[in-house]
DNA sequence: CGGATCGTTGATCAACTTCAACGGTCGTGG
DNA sequence: CCACGACCGTTGAAGTTGATCAACGATCCG
């Protein structure tokens, strides 16, 4: 399974067999159990996460007190808050593993190292994050475009299987509505299927 | 003013004079004139814009034909339709000029061999793109932190200069609201200053 | 078996939209 | 340089969407 990032690395640039191994060594392995926590809102985010197998989910409090959900990764995604890495500032998120979860895991320090080293994971990370930003973009527009109930509907038609894999309340907490709010929605939606 | 971009660079990545020239002549540059068009959703986004002078917004058309703006690029900020200009494929985006502006251009190709033959804008655009990721990470929990009427104060005490600058019917557009709401906030906030 | 957690229901309420209409201002053509 | 039309901001009434609150049943887990 270690060469699963290596492999997610060689998708975006070349390096050789030497090099791999070298820039493996900046990585610690990690794993966490179910609801543990990487990440405390108020600490800096001195890590970046990159998930082999398992879900995270980053998420911040409201005055209200409740948990609002902001970010999942999964299998071969990047997460940090970018923001407090980037700045080694307090971060105004935590991190939580939603499921049994493991991952590769690199210090701000050590991917400044990194990519002082190997030039070609300045274009590795670039591509990530252009990606990642790309995302964003895309996500924006969604957020402007649909009302709830259709942001729903177009995140089960996108993610079938990852709607089954993770409670209802925390969906519900990604796109921003209620519990009460997705009861009423999957109620509709199965009294009156399309 | 074509110094601008080359400072950019240079305050994040170290560049000599000569390689300074050689970058500077994979851009153009391009003035345009307000409401001037320069991308149209539909086609492909072909080009990276630098602001040096003036103000870009990204929009899309809504279902009922609206025009909603997701983002805004002012001096020193890159801006594209990321997935588009990735993927070279149909962006759902448009962008215009909100004033006059100055940019400096690159095409996909052409940025592609820039970063090949300068690995050091690798590191630059890794910058670029880390820095706008964050701050879209930012932007997500602020639209789901608060209501559409705190958004337009933190809006205007965020950005005071800005919100003076462009008209309020872009504004309302840019925080997901109607003019008439923005008008009703507006009232209110006069009525009873904090 | 017992307690916490999760999903559901229904009633009420707040935030924001929609629509129609009006006054001011800005820029453009004559 | 003036007049006219288009565009912009504002108002108010009525309508929607989604939140809140309180309560209940089911399920999971120790």
């Amino acid at each position: 399974m270690s060469a699963q990032l290596i492999e997610h690395i060689r998708s975006r640039t070349s390096v050789d067999d030497k090099d791999a191994a070298a820039i493996l060594s900046f990585f610690k392995r990690v794993k966490l159990s179910k609801k543990e926590s990487l990440l405390d809102n108020g600490t800096v985010c001195r890590s970046h996460y990159f998930v082999l197998k398992g879900c995270l989910r980053m998420f911040f409090i409201t005055e209200k007190g409740v948990e609002q959900t902001t970010q999942f990764a999964i299998e071969n995604w990047w997460l940090s808050d970018y923001m407090s890495f980037q700045t080694q500032s307090a971060s105004e998120f935590s991190i939580q593993a939603v499921e049994k979860t493991e991952m590769m895991v690199i210090d701000f320090q050590a991917q400044e190292k990194l990519m002082a080293d190997f030039p070609a994971m300045d274009k590795y990370f670039r591509m990530v994050y252009q990606k990642a930003y790309a995302a964003a973009q895309k996500r924006v527009k969604y957020m402007y475009e649909h009302s709830k109930e259709e942001q729903y509907h177009l995140f089960n038609e996108s993610f079938p299987e990852f709607t089954q894999r993770i409670p209802q309340y925390l969906l519900a907490s990604y796109l921003g509505f209620t519990p009460e709010y997705l009861s009423e929605i999957r109620k509709k939606t199965f009294l009156k299927p399309v």
